[in-house]
DNA sequence: TCTATGATGCGAGCTGAGTCTCATTATTGT
DNA sequence: ACAATAATGAGACTCAGCTCGCATCATAGA
């Protein structure tokens, strides 16, 4: 760079197009890896890409972003998600989908959320690169609140969002299984019950009949 | 063996004191690197007890056993835990005290906690030898209810073990701390609520004001 | 005291996560 | 077409979890 810009109407510097497509490479084996059922290594990976182990870090700082970035790409939108209630104002309602969509999820992609989150455990500060499902569903399965009870008590709102960052999540699906033993329709149904008996306390504490 | 039972009145075969003297050696060293907040890992776990690595895995089968004892051997039984609640029946307040014990359990061996995790979580199998901690404490804390809400709804008290299995938990401090990044302290504080507010919506329901 | 055998130590090996360096390519602007 | 350079590939290396085989040493029991 420096003595002027390019010609090309595309991006910046360099190589862009060669990138992009390794890049995608990459990202493809992961989701095809993934939804193989494989547990999900960098080494795999890479050999399916096609690509040297070496790149394939040139592309994704570690595996856990590789594994987050190849899982939003599957996943739908949170509107799409909460579309079967995007009608509903009903806040239980709207977290009880919410809740099974994500658990269901976690389920279908249980080998690489399971990489995720022992890489995630294990190195707090990597951890960023994570949040957005869990949290994105919860907060567009209250937005019902935001001009309702928001408005009057913000922090049962917050609380209440806290609630469900614990429940709502692979974690939770995960206790139920590994350590409750419970099979994972159960432990989903059971998910989803604790998160409507949160979400509706919440709701009988503002307006208790 | 099988000509006779040994003279000596000690258990049957073989060199068991050296192996025990061994076996504690290992699971002191662990409990030092724990308490002392180093990340513990098999060859530190090894050097501090002045022992080939080789040896530590002949007494435990992996990181993650290790680990469990020697928490287990630090941690005091539920009983004690809820000692300050003993005379209470009340199961709001009998679950508050349990989850901030096991909350403030899981800051103070942050970094074994964490490699149990991350250890378990990709393999389902090895997590039995975990479970311990978070099931004592809400049976107990949950006694009171044996003879009364048990008895008349057994449902509702097993779907409250099963909601408060995810809540009272590692996962939920860290999901707190790490996912929503707050601190702690607030992050226990807001697990305990939730805690609470589960317990108390399953009474409330049982016994509607 | 002597010995059979069990407990250890040592070191090689394998896998996966990561990092680094250096030699090759491939791409793109001219 | 060609040169400048960005992107790759190859392979070495570190670290931790684990497994094995083999040599050694200590201990219990006769």
């Amino acid at each position: 760079m420096g003595t002027g810009e390019p010609t090309t109407p595309q991006a910046s510097t360099g190589r862009v197009n060669q990138k992009l497509r390794t890049r995608r490479a990459i990202l493809q084996a992961a989701v095809e890896l993934m939804r193989s059922g494989h547990e999900v290594t960098m080494p795999e990976v890479a050999k399916a890409a096609l690509v040297s182990e070496a790149t394939a870090y040139r592309h994704f700082p570690d595996l856990v972003s590789l594994l987050q970035e190849a899982m939003a790409g599957q996943m739908p939108s949170p509107a799409e998600a909460l579309a079967s209630v995007a009608d509903s104002r009903d806040p239980v309602e709207r977290v009880a989908v919410a809740t099974e969509h994500l658990l269901r999820t976690v389920l279908t992609y249980q080998g690489a959320t399971r990489a995720m989150i022992a890489g995630t455990i294990t190195r707090p500060e990597s951890a960023d690169a994570r949040p957005a499902m869990r949290f994105g569903l919860i907060d567009l399965a209250l937005a019902p609140l935001d001009d309702t009870l928001a408005a009057t008590d913000p922090a049962a709102v917050r609380q209440l969002k806290n609630d469900l960052a614990v429940v709502v999540s692979a974690e939770a699906l995960f206790a139920l299984t590994d350590l409750a033993h419970m099979d994972p329709e159960q432990a989903i149904v059971s998910v989803i019950r604790t998160a409507s008996t949160l979400t509706r306390a919440t709701l009988d504490a503002a307006a208790p009949r």
